[in-house]
DNA sequence: GTCTATAGGTTGATAGAC
DNA sequence: GTCTATCAACCTATAGAC
């Protein structure tokens, strides 16, 4: 233990890479991707610019970074640890809670990427490495209806991972309005999509 | 009638605002609005970039028509003419054509909207007072399930709005997944959401 | 790893002639 | 209405000292 250097101030210079790119996170999500500039993102993290590119070489190295950070809650969407339960109306309920708190993150990730067809490149190449897209949570919830409908809990004679992207769909449109907040356009609220789907996959009176 | 004028050479002059909107609009929807500048704009459009300026003030005012023009086409599906019939599939695909159709051309506008909060201000000011969104979908299905309820060919006991929900929010939701092509990410097909739509609202043997 | 300073390029926007 | 010419602002990226 050497004496107490005194610090310049604010932030231990270790944590600069790590704050740069929450930063960058913050920004694309509080004011979009126009605003994620290295200006922008090295004041916010209380560095220098050229700290910027010393970690992430350019803009795009960035934004990779950035992406792959963003879309990182993911996995918990597709470990489908909330799918399991008998009671249709529980596992929905939370299979959509899930969804929605993690598309609440992605969605302005994934936005951002369509601004630019260099950067969406870099994304898509990204989602087809790590088999990421709204078909994990579709498989996930699909397979959970099979298995209620090989138990005699789930109408028989429909497609169960049609269904679940029909429940997958209606909550993604949800969040992707949500982003664009012209209060006019009002959807169903969530728990009458959810009563809905749970009264069409009711077997019927055979 | 005077003599001939020789014309400059290609475009006349007349066409220049709407050659600038157009070449906007092309440019937003294949490269990105990262990509929209006054430049770009310009030069596709085959005026100088002063021309841009003088017809739309600044690159908002651009933007904005930009903004109205890629998502006009959606006052055909408000129109709701593909409503109509009693064959469910036959509706049902009609309609989905038809919502696939509008949001090839409408998705890459609004997520354009979503790279800038001043540029997403602007289009939610315009979506409001022009009252469009993905609830003219949901309210335009759902009115017509609701008729074919109330004739008993739609299974009673289920909310039509809801359930047109569920159906437009797959569609929005395939048409989003085109917008990020990672192949890997592969979603039922059409045609077995909408077999699965159809079966759930069978009436069932009551 | 972090900084200051700066190069070099692009962009939005205006002035003024035609 | 359209052009050429120009600018100030901004942005990405690098060089070199510490």
């Amino acid at each position: 233990m050497t004496d107490e250097v005194p610090r310049r101030r604010g932030r231990p210079p270790a944590g600069g890479r790590e704050a740069i790119l929450a930063a960058a996170l913050q920004l694309l999500r509080e004011r979009g991707i126009a605003r994620v500039t290295s200006r922008e993102v090295a004041a916010l993290a209380g560095v220098s610019e050229a700290s910027v590119f010393y970690h992430y070489k350019d803009r795009t190295g960035l934004l990779q970074a950035v992406f792959e950070q963003g879309l990182e809650p993911l996995q918990a969407l597709s470990s489908g640890g909330m799918l399991s339960g008998a009671d249709l109306h529980d596992v929905l309920t939370r299979f959509a809670d899930t969804l929605d708190e993690f598309l609440e993150q992605a969605l302005p990730v994934m936005s951002a990427a369509l601004s630019d067809t260099a950067l969406r490149d870099v994304m898509a190449a990204y989602m087809t490495a790590q088999d990421l897209g709204p078909h994990r949570g579709v498989a996930a919830l699909g397979d959970y209806l099979a298995a209620e409908q090989a138990a005699g809990r789930v109408r028989a004679g429909v497609d169960p991972h049609a269904a679940a992207m029909l429940f997958v769909g209606a909550c993604y449109t949800r969040a992707a309005q949500r982003q664009m907040p012209a209060r006019v356009n009002e959807l169903p609220p969530l728990e009458n999509i959810i009563r809905a789907t749970e009264e069409l996959l009711r077997p019927g009176p055979v």
